[in-house]
DNA sequence: TGCGTAATAT
DNA sequence: CATATTACGC
């Protein structure tokens, strides 16, 4: 029993944290397929987080223990990152338009074309303008006003939304475009918009294994805690609901009662984009995968499969870049629908000092009224000095099954 | 059960 | 029309 077991390094004593570490990763050394890498540390560290959990009540009686923890889950975290950087394997794919008309044929797909257009165009005033038909709304957290929310990716959107104020242009509610969340989530929800307030009410009651949520540093807060785990939290959302104050108006519940439709965020596609990349592709990656390498509560598989679906309509792998730059830009896309987003470890690497607690309380925003567009244009990021390079094919082409 | 995809709703 | 949800078959 004295020697340690290398494979099943996951019964790690306190005491012999680093050593089992060490094992660990040269263990993880050993698997040559990147993704399986990765998810391996990943879930160690969640090990480690949970654990670290656990003890925090006795932070006092064992700060080294804390401190092991937490050094181990700072050097796993490192280790996945660069793990995920060096990852050879960029995995292209094209933005393939969807509502082309008239798919004239005339382009071949010899050569892609790389149109590098910055569009800046100032009229933000149109609301559909011509095909900037902007989805993703804003990153929401669940959390109510606590003010926990560790503000997952500072501002991102949030700016955007306000900014773009003009852009909140379908909005049958009335209910203005920016501020989404604290909107939705009071009143003025017509149907069954209620789910979220029962969701945020019954979230304490819930015990969530994932934790992950007030991993480190966090204040014990984990009310945000939803049943992300629950392999059928298809309808958990609604099924909690129903404060029985008004009968049964809408038979809902178990028939038919279709969800709120909820909109990707783009820092959840960002990680969604993220996840396939570590997974090799969205052709091969599964909704399950991604969605535990994405690690949102509250974000259920059927929700990502759709958005994979979607997904995979809109691209295309390309044949293996030959050039292969540096900045290998992943997925390229056109209308404003799929963004590139070509800084993929950021978000776990900024935070990767002691607070951990890689993925927050992402979400999805609820999209009644139609919140979407982030803006006009100036999209993406605050940065773009980056060089838009949209690869760009001429031709349609429906994944159907006899795709290769 | 989970994945892929079609059908349907918004 | 695009996107998200649900249904259905494997």
């Amino acid at each position: 029993m004295g020697s340690v077991s290398p494979e099943l390094s996951l019964d790690f004593r306190p005491t012999f944290v680093p050593k089992t570490i060490t094992s660990f990763l040269k263990e993880v050394s050993l698997i040559g397929n990147v993704p399986d890498k990765v998810s391996k540390l990943d879930a160690f560290v969640k090990r480690l987080e949970e654990e670290m959990r656990k003890i925090d009540a006795f932070k006092r009686e064992l700060p080294l223990c804390m401190l092991l923890l937490n050094d181990a889950i700072v050097a796993l975290k490192e280790e996945s990152v660069q793990c995920m950087s060096r990852s050879v394997e960029p995995v292209l794919e094209e933005f393939i338009p969807l509502k082309n008309k008239k798919e004239n044929n005339q382009s071949e797909e010899d050569g892609a074309l790389i149109t590098k257009r910055k569009e800046k165009d100032s009229n933000n005033n149109n609301c559909n303008s011509n095909d900037k038909k902007n989805w993703m709304s804003s990153v929401q957290l669940w959390n109510t006003d606590d003010g926990d929310y560790r503000s997952i990716d500072r501002k991102l959107d949030t700016k955007r939304n306000v900014g773009d104020s003009s852009q909140g242009c379908k909005n049958k509610v009335g209910e203005t475009a920016f501020m989404p969340f604290k909107a939705n989530l009071g009143f003025g929800v017509r149907k069954e918009r209620k789910e979220e307030v029962a969701l945020t009410l019954l979230s304490p009651g819930i015990k969530n294994l994932n934790d992950e949520s007030c991993s480190t540093g966090s204040r014990t807060s984990c009310s945000r805690a939803v049943s992300s785990s629950a392999p059928n939290a298809q309808s958990n959302f609604r099924s909690v609901s129903q404060p029985l104050s008004q009968h049964h108006q809408q038979q809902q519940q178990q028939q038919t009662a279709r969800k709120e439709r909820r909109c990707w965020s783009p820092e959840l596609h960002r990680r969604f984009v993220n996840a396939l990349q570590q997974l090799g592709g969205s052709q091969v990656a599964t909704p399950k995968q991604i969605r535990e390498l994405m690690q949102v509560d509250g974000l259920t598989n059927d929700e990502v499969k759709s958005h994979l679906q979607k997904y995979r309509l809109h691209t295309r792998r390309l044949p293996a870049s030959t050039t292969n730059p540096a900045n290998q830009s992943v997925v390229v896309l056109g209308s404003g629908l799929w963004m590139s987003q070509d800084q993929y470890g950021e978000s776990s690497k900024g935070s990767s000092s002691q607070s951990g607690s890689p993925q927050g309380p992402l979400q999805l925003a609820t999209n009644t009224g139609g919140i979407s567009t982030p803006g006009g244009d100036s999209m993406v990021d605050d940065e773009d000095a980056k060089s838009e390079s949209y690869t760009w094919k001429g031709h349609i082409h429906k994944p159907g099954k006899d795709d290769v």
